[in-house]
DNA sequence: AGGCGCACAGTTGTCAAACAAGTTGAGGTG
DNA sequence: CACCTCAACTTGTTTGACAACTGTGCGCCT
């Protein structure tokens, strides 16, 4: 007998999902009743509908009044981890399988320009930090990648030498503004001829770059990155509906 | 008096962005009470908050037990079309401001390789339409697609010379498939070799692969289809959390 | 016998009222 | 003035009910 255990719709949407998963439903198939579920998972109707509703809206499952619910076709997906899902791109990487390093090859504090700081929301000329790095494995480059981070974040704390190799996400959480959502842009460029002239990455070809402003729990903006994902090594999925 | 007029968390979700931009609302600025929202929208307290959920979920607005409900981050960016919303190709090149023309570079019908067939879920060896198309405005390429379409779909239908330069969604539409959600991965690429040369696409540089799978109201797959975004042409945004 | 219509049970969609849990601020008390 | 208490407010959840829609099966009429 399942449980949700502590509150929150959105255990209930995992427990949903595990069901359909362990229950081996297919594309098509019903769903139990909302009542049935309801009992199931000892919540309310209401409740339920809630974490039903967004299922339906990552097209998981489809609802037909006075028929029932049915599996849809985004179920299958849905285990995988979308595009859509905030995460580190440490962690991005390794849900592909690679086992990568992080090498720093560059770190400065210099004044926004203009794109930045609107990114940002700051001042044109505050000083950002700049961080470029290159994650690899095996001694192939994976993602190559810029993060600008405002300097006044780390306010008069001793930012001097924290372990840029590691990741930026749990740096700012340790100063209470850990990333949780971003908005994102994607597109498909080559990496920048300076950028490829000055480490070496001729092998790179084709790049995804996902430029993105991340956002911490209290609304701010705490770093505008653009990485540059290789393009034979990585691909993205999601639900459209 | 705002009013969702006919039933459907989709429109109340809508009343509400509706009532976000008129007032201006921006982030970190708090909305009315569920109380009064359901009083001013004229549904109850549950209803309502399954299509708050669906605002949560799109990270435009966050909830804060025992305070209140505040715009979030994604709000700004909810009124652009997200990647994730289902449309298609014609639909998205005109919301990029182009005003495109398509060309038929290709068209038979021919038994589905391994590939097509388990995104189809079809047999190996079925008869799937292929049509190859290219969207273009000013003589500057923007979109190489394949698209493959079971053929039974048209059963004994004359689907003979239907206009392929026309939208596949209309088509399709038109014998109650119309596509209406997908599955979807997306990468970076070259554009294959072989299209470049056979189709003069010297200029088109590195492409934004689509690969989707589209599902009917009824959940049969009806189109696998491979679009190649020109990268200079395209970007794409959508909010992650 | 066959076909038609209708009542009925089952399911999702919506609502109203209430309580639980967390936050805030005002007012009283030491 | 500092601190505590409590009431008011807000979101989270529950209960019970009714409305709208769908499919089925039974009885009735032809």
């Amino acid at each position: 007998m399942e449980k949700p255990k502590n509150g929150g719709i959105e255990n209930l949407r995992m427990a949903v999902l595990d069901m359909i998963q362990s229950e081996g439903l297919a594309l098509g198939d019903k769903l139990p009743t909302e009542k049935a579920m309801a009992e199931r998972f000892q919540v309310s109707r209401p409740t339920l509908r809630e974490a039903l509703k967004l299922l339906e809206r990552d097209a998981v499952i489809e609802a037909q009044q006075g028929k029932g619910r049915f599996i849809a076709a985004g179920a299958a997906l849905s285990i995988a981890r979308p595009i859509t899902k905030f995460e580190s791109v440490s962690d991005m990487v390794r849900s592909h399988g690679y086992n990568a390093q992080t090498t720093v090859l560059g770190f400065s504090t210099l004044p926004a320009d203009e794109e930045i700081a609107v990114a940002l929301s700051l001042e044109t000329g505050s000083p950002v930090l700049r961080v470029e790095r290159l994650r690899h494995a095996k001694g192939e480059p994976l993602v190559y990648s810029v993060d600008w981070i405002p300097q006044k974040l780390f306010g008069n704390g001793v930012h001097g030498e924290a372990d840029w190799a590691g990741s930026i996400v749990d740096l700012l959480a340790d100063i209470d503004k850990r990333p949780v959502a971003s908005t994102a842009t994607v597109k498909s460029v080559m990496l920048p001829d300076m950028v490829v002239r000055m480490h070496n990455l001729e092998t790179f070809g084709s790049a995804l770059l996902i430029e993105e402003i991340c956002y911490s729990a209290d609304g701010s903006r705490v770093i505008f990155a653009q990485d540059y994902h290789r393009g034979s090594a990585f691909s993205f999925s999601f639900v459209r509906k």
